[in-house]
RNA sequence: GUUCCGGUAGCUCAGCAGGAUAGAGCAACAGCCUCCUAAGCUGUAGGUCAGGGGUUCAAAUCCCCUCCGGAACGCCA
């Protein structure tokens, strides 16, 4: 059916029309908080005082008087000082039960995205140690987001970028040599930049358990670079997914090396004449494209920087015929999105292919003090660590929770020994109740009536509260994809959730006549769909009993 | 010094393409299980929306300034 939104701005439209001889594009439209205030509710008068030189009170009348009222509307009443509020009849909203039990699933998917080919890149942790906290927000931030925008109608891709031919890929592979020989009580110190996780112990022994003491005798170094990268990427592959969180491609730096992009994605920067050589180095003009000064790409000693093969892999994705590139980057790489954004325009891009989303950091505290993330010192908090103590599900919960652009305070001690009442399980609670009342009404002999079409009784407040949750949750989806807001999903779990626990408690489910039970059953039904899908968008499971 | 975030109830945070009496969770207080799962419900209390100016019929929301907190300002990645 029309969104009411649609159908409420068409009847504006035409009573401005036929009142005034005027049209408006744009008639914001929306729901009040206070009930009191109608269903929906337009601001329309209000702007147009001004320009029609009369009070908004005495115009909002006058096109409350061009309105044709539809059937689907109680009434529409005008409040000061110019708000004209649409009631809408209680039956009405009953007609989305038969779209989500139709729909299923697929309730609520819209075509907002036009199928738009959307690449979104997140995580891309260097495999040089274990996931820690502040990784975790990234996998759960990108993984939502992509899940919202799927149903949302994009065509969407999730692709994670392997550092694996850079610098520190280099002193992974000397810290796995120090740690090997140290199991062979052969002090040898770690490097300067070395990774003191544990992760790299394990790393150590399990060559040593494999190779013996081969690599004592004979150098190491390439086999311990490539172990170490495979075993490490195993390890947060393995993480991700007891994160419930997957990609579509693993993208190895190295392959851009060995396919030549690095070099003639170069060649084009030189060619287009964006580059200048100063001082024995390679500069490339990010200035000309908003960047605040010209970025070195190839450094005096003639290597690159981690700038050049980045650009050759923005060039990667957009050959492979991308509309749009998302980037999810943490909070301390916000100064590197301008020189970035400026060499996607160099290789022909547009000022917004390229979008970097920035997700603020997760302040971590453990016994009142904050633990710094580091994989160089190896004391981070590991995302496996976290999962083992609070589950996977509540830790999805609490960082979807928020907007990405909040900093975060995670108080492990908190979070540990109040896990029991974490509010993702508020929103679970809410599903598994409705299963158990299935149950319930299956011992009584009643059971869902998907082919029910008409209802007489679920005027209840709080049965018309869920309606008009069901009712929007495509326009939240579609919001929370456009404006890539993920938090807002949770919010609407949350919302929903709350109305279905109100509803429970104030209305006795399977009790009264037969119609009536089986009006409340479709209602519950319609319910769980969407309250599944929502938490599925998280990335939080719906359990059928707690 | 410059740039990017944030500052909303005791705490953690929503709300910010301007709208009607600023919300939720936790914590506090008072009620609700002879009745479908009390991981729940209902109610009370709690706010100078950091501060100051401006735009507007209307500002937590938009603009400017100041203060406080976080982050970044590499030929590191």
């Amino acid at each position: 059916m029309p969104t009411l939104e649609a159908t409420i701005h068409q009847l504006l439209s035409e009573a401005l029309q036929k009142a005034y001889n005027l049209s408006r594009d744009h008639i914001l439209i929306e729901q009040p908080k206070d009930k009191t205030n109608g269903d929906y509710s337009s601001n329309l008068a209000m702007t147009l005082a001004k320009e029609l030189r009369n009070n908004p009170f005495v115009i909002a009348e006058t096109i409350k008087e061009h309105i044709e009222l539809p059937e689907m509307f109680d009434r529409v009443e005008v409040a000061r000082p110019g708000f004209i509020n649409f009631y809408v009849s209680k039956d009405y909203f009953t007609g989305i039960i038969p779209e989500v039990l139709a729909q299923q699933e697929t309730f609520g998917n819209s075509k907002t995205g036009n199928q738009q080919k959307i690449n979104i890149e997140f995580v891309s942790v260097n495999p040089t140690g274990s996931m820690h906290v502040g990784h975790a927000r990234g996998a759960a931030a990108g993984d939502s987001m992509a899940r919202i925008m799927k149903k949302a109608g994009f065509d969407v891709t999730k692709e994670f970028y392997v550092n694996d031919g850079g610098n520190q890929i280099h002193n992974l592979a000397l810290s796995i040599n120090a740690r090997y020989h140290q199991l062979f009580d052969k002090a040898l110190d770690m490097p300067e930049d070395g990774y003191h996780g544990p992760e790299i112990i394990d790393l150590a022994q399990s060559i040593k358990a494999e190779h013996g003491e081969k690599f004592i005798l004979e150098n190491g170094y390439d086999y311990f670079r490539d172990y170490g990268v495979e075993f490490l990427l195993n390890g947060i592959k393995d993480d991700l997914k007891a994160f419930d969180v997957d990609f579509d491609v693993y993208f190895s730096e190295r392959t851009l090396y060995e396919q030549g992009e690095v070099e003639k994605t170069l060649q084009i920067l030189k060619d287009q004449g964006y580059t200048y050589k100063q001082d024995d180095a390679l500069f490339l003009k990010t200035s000309l494209f908003g960047d605040e000064k010209d970025r070195v790409i190839i450094k005096r000693d003639g290597t690159y920087t981690y700038l050049m093969p980045d650009i050759a892999y923005h060039q990667n994705k957009l050959s492979r015929g991308f509309d749009k590139l998302i980037d999810i980057l943490g909070g301390d790489h916000h100064g590197y999105i301008p020189r970035l954004k400026a060499s996607i325009q160099m290789l022909g891009g547009q000022e917004d292919t390229l979008s970097i989303d920035i997700l603020q950091m997760v302040k971590v505290l453990k016994e009142g003090s904050e633990v710094k993330m580091s994989k160089r010192s190896g004391k981070a908090i590991t995302l496996r660590d976290l999962i083992d103590d609070v589950g996977k599900d509540a830790i999805r919960y609490f960082f979807s929770k928020h907007s990405l652009n909040t900093h975060m305070d995670l108080d492990l001690d908190l979070a540990i020994k109040k896990s029991t009442d974490n509010p993702v399980y508020y929103a679970q609670y809410a599903h598994a109740r409705i299963h158990s009342l299935f149950d319930k009404a299956s011992e009584q002999g009643y059971s869902v009536d998907e082919t029910l079409k008409a209802y007489t009784h679920l005027t209840h407040e709080h049965a018309q509260d869920i309606l008009k949750l069901l009712l929007n949750y495509q326009n939240v989806v579609e919001e929370a994809a456009t404006k890539r807001i993920p938090h807002k999903i949770t919010n609407y779990v949350h919302e929903l959730a709350g109305a279905l626990h109100s509803f429970y408690s104030a209305v006795p489910i399977l009790k009264g006549d037969a119609t009536h039970i089986v009006e409340h059953l479709n209602l519950l039904k319609a319910t769980q769909i969407v309250l599944k899908d929502a938490l599925y968008l998280i990335g939080v499971s719906a359990p059928r009993s707690m």
